[in-house]
DNA sequence: GCATGATCATGC
DNA sequence: GCATGATCATGC
């Protein structure tokens, strides 16, 4: 009844028959009738069913719900996966890139090269649809088509630290904290959450607390890096053996090192010890200076971006107070009553949201001398918001959103009014206003975490390490 | 001393 | 041209 492929090239060779159309054109009209009869009941809530049609209809597949991949005999896994147009970028993936479900029982008992995750997505078979709204899913367009063999086809540095981000994951389990597990914690390869509704949990081992059900994934900036690199400036140079016995290093590493032999010095001397005659008025003098540090190898930039990693130059007074909070992204009213702090049905999360809970930051951490214009670069550190306040961060989140809709614009969370996080006036200057769902204007504002909280979070660091 | 509001200069 | 990260300025 179905097709077995048995190469390969079959599989590629078929689904490049897809390329540059959509499902409609390629399958038989009664076959899209009976489709469209039978998911009528589904309404929009046909995401992740387009994956299922293109296996059943297209391949004549039908795999089923296992741990082996799609198309067992060549090991290849089927992904079809959702890509936006952007403005710069031609194009950039929709979401992450969700791979086989986590099994916190199992996985604490394997290793990372007979591991199950590397069973059953050694080999992806990319294909990239480009998503619209309100677009029926027969007539999404499929722009790219790749296969993506991890052991062959992604550098050595970078499955480096895919291997470290699944074994970071299966630490975290092993010892209890699954409950605790966010996107944030990983550079590449994340645990995304992955259930129809919030109150569906699992059993952890070494730990009572239920846990929400995890998969695996790509993280969205890794995905758009692999559509930048892979598919776009076409043959990068194939892994040669010189690559893979190059020293290899996570990201941190990496990082460390770029920054280590300044460790203790004061600006002056950074500046001097590389030749930069830098002026150091403007407010965002030590983020360049960090930027220079990390940018004379400018690959590290990138790795940095795909590895969803934002840079914060943070100034602690002399006597280790900190007195500014960080700011995000100024957000836009009329955009952020639309959001849901986290909508189940589609896995979108709100830009705050999403903020805290897929992205890694930087500290480089400088410190003020007494009674001198001289900062020392104290240490840096990497830092993701812990998912044990994000409880807190979506009180805040829902108060803000509650008081735009209600117009009450004066009433919107302040520094009093969270140990984490508030809301504060985020544009050019006083007169920098923006549109309301109420038509009026009000001032650009953003989401900042409070000094106190940041301060206590470099704290921690140093206790840890 | 701290909360809050305002602004600057870079770099995309 | 404008968003952004980081800091400055004010006032209680």
């Amino acid at each position: 009844m179905t097709t077995t492929y048995n190469t390969k090239e079959e599989v590629i060779n078929r689904a490049q028959r897809l390329k540059d159309k959509s499902l409609r054109q390629v399958i038989p009209h009664e076959t899209t009738k009976a489709i469209e009869e039978q998911t009528k009941e589904y309404g929009d809530r046909r995401k992740g069913h387009l994956g299922n049609l293109v296996e059943k209809y297209f391949f004549d597949i039908n795999p089923g719900n296992t741990s082996e991949p799609d198309f067992a005999i060549p090991g290849i896994e089927l992904k079809t996966t959702p890509m936006k147009k952007h403005p710069r970028k031609t194009y950039v993936s929709k979401e992450r890139l969700v791979l086989s479900q986590i099994n916190y029982h199992d996985i604490v008992k394997e290793d990372w090269l007979d591991s199950s995750f590397l069973k059953k997505n050694k080999r992806l078979l990319l294909m990239f649809y480009l998503w619209k709204k309100n677009q029926d899913i027969l007539d999404y367009r499929f722009k790219f088509i790749h296969l993506l063999d991890l052991l062959d086809d992604i550098s050595s540095e970078d499955l480096f630290q895919i291997q470290k981000d699944w074994e970071y994951i299966v630490a975290k389990v092993k010892r209890g904290d699954a409950h605790l597990l966010s996107e944030g914690d990983t550079y590449f390869l994340g645990a995304c959450t992955k259930a129809r509704t919030s109150d569906v949990t699992r059993t952890q081992p070494n730990n009572d607390k239920p846990a929400k059900p995890r998969a695996f994934s790509f993280k969205q900036q890794y995905i758009n890096y692999l559509i930048q690199a892979r598919l776009f400036r076409r043959k990068t140079s194939p892994d040669s053996i010189f690559a893979k016995a190059r020293r290899l290093e996570t990201i941190e590493d990496a990082i460390r090192v770029r920054f280590s032999p300044y460790i203790g010095k004061s600006d002056k001397q950074i500046l001097a010890s590389i030749g930069s005659d830098m002026d150091s008025k403007p407010k965002q003098y030590k983020r360049m200076l960090a930027n220079l540090l990390i940018e004379r190898e400018p690959s590290k930039m990138e790795e940095l971006e795909k590895a969803n990693v934002t840079i914060k130059a943070i100034t602690l007074e002399p006597d280790g107070n900190l007195r500014e909070s960080i700011s995000f992204p100024a957000f836009d009213y009329l955009g952020l009553v639309e959001q849901d702090w986290y909508d189940e049905a589609s896995g979108t999360m709100a830009d705050f949201h999403q903020q805290l809970e897929t992205k890694k930051f930087l500290f480089v951490v400088f410190q003020k001398k007494h009674g001198s214009k001289e900062i020392v670069l104290k240490k840096t550190m990497f830092w993701n918001f812990p998912m044990r306040d994000i409880d807190e961060a979506k009180r805040v989140w829902m108060t803000t959103v509650g008081c735009i809709r209600e117009g009450r614009y004066g009433d919107l969370p302040g520094m009093d009014d969270s140990p984490v996080a508030h809301v504060r006036p985020h544009g050019r200057n006083a007169n920098d206003t923006i549109p309301t769902p109420q038509g009026t204007r009000e001032k650009r504002k953003s989401f900042w975490l409070k000094n106190k909280y940041i301060q206590k979070a470099i704290e921690d660091d140093e206790k840890s390490t």
